[in-house]
RNA sequence: CGAGGUGUAGCGCAGUUUGGUAGCGCGUUUGGUUCGGGACCAAAAGGUCGCAGGUUCAAAUCCUGUCACCUCGACCA
C-alpha cells in the first residue's frame, strides 16, 4: 500500500471552515486534552489539558498574590438555608443546582447544594470573621470546581462540573469595592492578552446579563474564529446586597455599624476552550508559548545513528537549564513524520529536528507552529534564538487573533445591519438602555448584548432597535 | 424541552432493505527491516452488535420499550 492510499485511513480533523463545531470536537479529543466522562455533561481533563490549566493557574495565581489576595478553601456543600438568603441570587441559580439529599442510609434533614458558586458560603464566613474596620479589606480566593446542572454541554465551554477560581472580597467603602472589581478585570485582561494571546473586549454587562445578585457585572469578551463571542472572565460588584442578606457588618472608624461592600470574580477552564477556538488551525492546536506545557519539542531524525540521541539530549539539557519547557520525543515506534504531525496537532510552538546532517552542520531544523515555516537554526546561541523565536510566535498569535477579530467587528445603525453582522462577528452599536430592545434583538436574531465597553465614544445617537435617543455604546453577538 | 441523526473490536466504518456461524481498514502485540513530513514485511490477539423485552427453528438484521451520544433550536451569568 502506497503512502497516498495510507493517508485516507489515518485519523483526520474535520476542516475548520467546513464544520467549526466538529473541528473543535476532533481537536480536543485527538490532541488528548480531554475525554468524555462516564457522567453526563462532565469531562475528564487529561494530562496535556490539565498541564495547560496549571499554566493558567500559575499565571493568574501569582497576579492574585501580587494584588494582595490569599487562597482559602470552602466546602463543596452549601446548606439550602444559606443558599436561600439572597433572593435574586437564588432565583438565578435555582434551576441548575444539584442537591445532596441523603448521607449513607440516612435522609438529610436539610438538603445540601453542591456549590454552583460560593458567594453564600463566603458571606456566611465573612459575617463571622468581620468585626471592625481594622479587619477590612478581606481579599480571598479559592481554586475549586463547581457544578451547574446544564442541559447541553461541550467540553471546556460548558460542562456540568468545571474547574475555576473564585475571588471574594469585602471592603469598607463602595469606592474600594469598585476599584477591586475593575482591578481584577484588568488582571484577567492581562492574563488573556499577554499569556494566552487572546485579545479581549472589556466592559460592563447590561442589567439583563449581569450576575444574579450583583449591582454591576463586568466581563471580558473574546471572539472565536467562527465570529461567536466567548465570555472569558467576569468581575462583579455586589455593593451591599449580600452584606445585607448575610448581615456582614463592621464597626466603622466613627463607631457606627456598617455593611461591607463586596466583590467576586472568576475565570475557568473555559479559557482552554478559548485558546483552542482562538488559535487552532487545520492541523490542530496552536498553543501560545507562554502557556504551552511544552514549548520546544526535539525530534531526533535517524535516532539509531551515532551521535543523534546524544546531541538531542545535549540540546535538551541546555534549553531546560535556560528555563524552557522542553521534551525530547524519543519514541522508537513511530517515524519522524508521524511525530511532526503529532506535535503539530498538540500545538507545540517550536519543533527542533536534529539528524545526522544537522549535527554535521552544527544546526537544527526549527519549525514554528504559528506559521508552519521551517528553517535551519545554529546550535550556537540556541538559547538566545529560541527566546526570540518563542517571543515572536507569542506576538504573532496575538496579532493574528486581533486582526481577525477587528476585521469582524462592525459598526451598525439598523436592525438589518445588526442581523447581518452577528452572523460573522460582533456588532458595535448604540442602545437606549431599554431591556425590551435587548430582548427583541435576542428573540429576532439570537444575539445577546456582550458588554458596554469602557471607551464609550459614540458611533451614533439613536438606538439600533427602537430608534429613540441612545447614549450607550454596546456590543451584540451570538455567544457560546 | 422540541426536531433530526448515530449506537457493530481501542478508533473509523461495512453488513440491516431481503433474518441463516461477525467483516474491513487503522491501531495493538511479537519478530525483522526502516527512519529528513503520518514506513514496510510476516505472524497473532481482540466483539454479550448500547440495554431490556418480544416474534421466529434461527435476530446485528423484524417489532416494542429504554438509555447514551451528536447536530440544530429552546433554555442558560
Amino acid at each position: 500500500m502506497g503512502k497516498q492510499d495510507q493517508k485516507k485511513f489515518v485519523e483526520h480533523i474535520t476542516p475548520r471552515s467546513e464544520d467549526f463545531s466538529q473541528w473543535y470536537t476532533d481537536v480536543i479529543l485527538q490532541s488528548e486534552l480531554v475525554d468524555y466522562a462516564p457522567v453526563r455533561g462532565c469531562m475528564v481533563i487529561r494530562p496535556y489539558g490539565y498541564a495547560i490549566w496549571e499554566r493558567i493557574q500559575q499565571e493568574a495565581d501569582s497576579r492574585f498574590k501580587a494584588t494582595g489576595h490569599q487562597n482559602v478553601y470552602m466546602p463543596l456543600l452549601i446548606p439550602e438555608s444559606l443558599l436561600l438568603k439572597e433572593a435574586e441570587h437564588v432565583e438565578g441559580f435555582a434551576p441548575e443546582v444539584a442537591w445532596v439529599t441523603q448521607g449513607g442510609q440516612e435522609k438529610l434533614q436539610e438538603r445540601l447544594a453542591i456549590r454552583p458558586t460560593s458567594e453564600t458560603i463566603f458571606c456566611a464566613m465573612y459575617s463571622k470573621w468581620v468585626g471592625s474596620w481594622r479587619d477590612l479589606p478581606m481579599k480571598y480566593n479559592q481554586w475549586c470546581s463547581v457544578m451547574r446542572w446544564e442541559k447541553s454541554t461541550r467540553p471546556f465551554l460548558r460542562t456540568s462540573e468545571f474547574l475555576w477560581q473564585e475571588g471574594h472580597t469585602i471592603h469598607e467603602t463602595a469606592e474600594e469595592a469598585q476599584q477591586e472589581t475593575l482591578q481584577m478585570l484588568d488582571v484577567y485582561q492581562e492574563v488573556a492578552e499577554k499569556e494566552l494571546a487572546i485579545p479581549v473586549l472589556c466592559g460592563r454587562k447590561t442589567d439583563k446579563e449581569k450576575f444574579a445578585g450583583a449591582v454591576a457585572t463586568y466581563s471580558m469578551e473574546a471572539m472565536m474564529q467562527d465570529g461567536k463571542a466567548l465570555q472569558a472572565g467576569t468581575s462583579h460588584n455586589f455593593g451591599t446586597n449580600f452584606a445585607e442578606a448575610f448581615e456582614i457588618q463592621y464597626l466603622s472608624r466613627d463607631g457606627k455599624l456598617e455593611y461591607v461592600h463586596e466583590t467576586s470574580w472568576g475565570i475557568s477552564t473555559r479559557l482552554i476552550g478559548a485558546i483552542i477556538m482562538t488559535h487552532g488551525d487545520e492541523r490542530g492546536l496552536r498553543l501560545p508559548p507562554r502557556i504551552a506545557p511544552i514549548q520546544i519539542v526535539i525530534v531526533p531524525v535517524a535516532a539509531h545513528k551515532g551521535g543523534v540521541m546524544e546531541k538531542c539530549d545535549e540540546v535538551f539539557a541546555q534549553l531546560t537549564a535556560a528555563g524552557f519547557r522542553v521534551k525530547v520525543d524519543d519514541r522508537d515506534t513511530v517515524s519522524p513524520g508521524y511525530k511532526f504531525n503529532d506535535w503539530e496537532l498538540k500545538g507545540v510552538p517550536v519543533r527542533l529536528e536534529i539528524g545526522p546532517r544537522d549535527i554535521e552542520n552544527n544546526q537544527a531544523m526549527a519549525f514554528r507552529r504559528d506559521t508552519c515555516e521551517k528553517a535551519p537554526v545554529a546550535l550556537d546561541g540556541l538559547v538566545e534564538s529560541m527566546t526570540a523565536l518563542l517571543d515572536d510566535i507569542q506576538q504573532t498569535l496575538f496579532k493574528q487573533a486581533e486582526a481577525l477579530r477587528d476585521g469582524r467587528i462592525k459598526v451598525v445603525h439598523t436592525m438589518e445591519e445588526l442581523n447581518e453582522v452577528v452572523q460573522t462577528g460582533f456588532a458595535k452599536t448604540m442602545w437606549c438602555g431599554d431591556p425590551a430592545c435587548e430582548e427583541k434583538i435576542k428573540q429576532e436574531m439570537n444575539a445577546t448584548s456582550r458588554n458596554m465597553p469602557f471607551d464609550q465614544t459614540p458611533v451614533g445617537d439613536t438606538c439600533v432597535c427602537c430608534g429613540k435617543k441612545a447614549d450607550k455604546l454596546i456590543y451584540f453577538a451570538k455567544a457560546y
